[in-house]
DNA sequence: TCAACTTTGTGCAAGCGTTCACAAGCGGTA
DNA sequence: TACCGCTTGTGAACGCTTGCACAAAGTTGA
């Protein structure tokens, strides 16, 4: 369902073809592209990759839309902040906008992925298929625990957390994955920032202070939880309320 | 770091004491709360529980909004949401505010959660302690593989998926975690909602298509990554942009 | 070639969410 | 009691995001 390029090395740069014009305005385009705008280029993305592989070669803003759950207006929207790609009575190429997407989304070269915490979670992801398939090599695994040193975890050793800057410098990792527990991530996320690691997928629960040259990214397992929670709340109070007068969620009064 | 609430049974609704208004205000308040407050009161929420364990008892808006990691006016008016519980000049009593948030989020019930995939993630989630200690204790596995039926996760036996609908039922699960490869979450996901779960948490990269009564919060690794690409990918345009002229990302020639 | 039809790309307005700035309110002190 | 300093709560302005609606542009078929 992604598209597949391989695994492999890090990092590579290509020497450029001198091209003429244009590289400032792509820039500019670039830096305005709202952040709502990326996150769903990147769900576009993945249904795009699936039509490749079912053959499809072309496809309208609505059905596009509604395989990638939004209203085709916004999708329109976000593909013209990459540019104007379609073709009007037909639609889009699909291959053709894969991969404009791919370029936007700096997926033309590989992202080394490095994952810190082997712990259950630390596992689940250096096994996870999703990343290497889509570009990401796992490139580096660390973990405290010496006794952990040297296993292979998903075809490749875990090195011991000190080692992090050396590591981090020699595979050219560009991405830090932090899954321990809350307790060490700061530091953890310290040590890879000073590794030069400058982007980094938060599994912790605690808020990273944070350079601002570096992006983060967090991921609270319990944070998406608790909006659930908020949810069926809401649902069972309205449906109290409808019934009991004066009753809040739980049976508590909430404003007495 | 966070309220302990133990484990234990399914949804408890006690009778209610008659109190004499303002239920359907708070039911519209509940309502009025931006989908971006509510995820940020889950955060303050997990700070101010760290504050308690530290025998914290006041905090003023201006530490909470810096542990937190966001502006102090947003966090006021965050607060504001859900009703005045400061006192001016002094700050917010630490045990109250976590009170109240707990109540506004739901989190005065246990929420009972069935995660559904055994893999490498399923088993993490299965084995998450961060689940259960903030109230969310998991009350059932589901895999669609008979050799895995019965063995415990966790503590938890797992149960074949085809019985989501009794075991749901009689566990009282509220919320469902899908945590299957792409091309079982949609089949999944179908299962859970005809055995009345209205809260899901997708873990598969799939967009999901539901009635409109059920809750989807999706979260997607490749996503997360891919949006990390990109900020990598801007840097790395803007850095290079400035040195050669005419050359993109990764040196191909962006529009020529 | 022309007309009918389809679909894109976008100007514009409405809706949300964020930030600012300050009045209102509270505790402490003389 | 009256004053002072501190902090909350919120009105209002701003900016971002969404959704509508339609002109522009391309295709198809006669």
């Amino acid at each position: 369902m992604a598209a597949q390029r391989g695994e492999g090395d890090g990092v590579v740069t290509r020497p450029g073809v001198a091209g003429a014009e244009a590289p400032a305005d792509v820039r500019e385009r670039a830096r305005a592209i709202p952040e709502a705008a990326v996150a769903r280029l990147a769900v576009y993305l993945r249904v795009l990759s699936g039509m490749v592989e079912q053959g499809v070669t072309t496809i309208s803003s609505e059905e596009l839309a509604g395989a990638a759950g939004v209203n085709s207006a916004k999708l329109r929207k976000d593909l013209s902040y990459i540019g104007s790609y379609g073709t009007r009575g037909v639609g889009y190429d699909v291959e053709v906008l894969v991969g404009h997407i791919e370029r936007i989304l700096g997926l033309t070269r590989k992202h080394s992925v490095a994952v810190v915490g082997i712990g259950n979670l630390g596992h689940a992801l250096a096994n996870y298929g999703g990343f290497p398939s889509r570009g990401f090599p796992v490139g580096a695994l660390f973990d405290v625990d010496p006794d952990l040193t040297g296993v292979p975890v998903g075809g490749i050793p875990v090195n011991h957390i000190d080692d992090i800057t050396t590591v981090c410098a020699e595979r050219e990792v560009s991405i830090g994955v932090i899954a321990t527990p809350p307790q060490a991530a700061q530091a953890v996320c310290d040590r890879l920032v000073s590794a030069g690691v400058q982007c980094i997928l938060n599994f912790a629960p605690v808020v990273l202070q944070v350079p601002d040259y570096v992006e983060v990214r967090k991921v609270d397992l319990a944070v998406e939880m608790q909006i659930l929670s908020f949810h069926v709340a809401r649902r069972a109070d309205e449906a109290a309320g409808d019934v009991v007068n004066g009753i809040g969620v739980d049976g508590v009064v909430i404003r007495p």
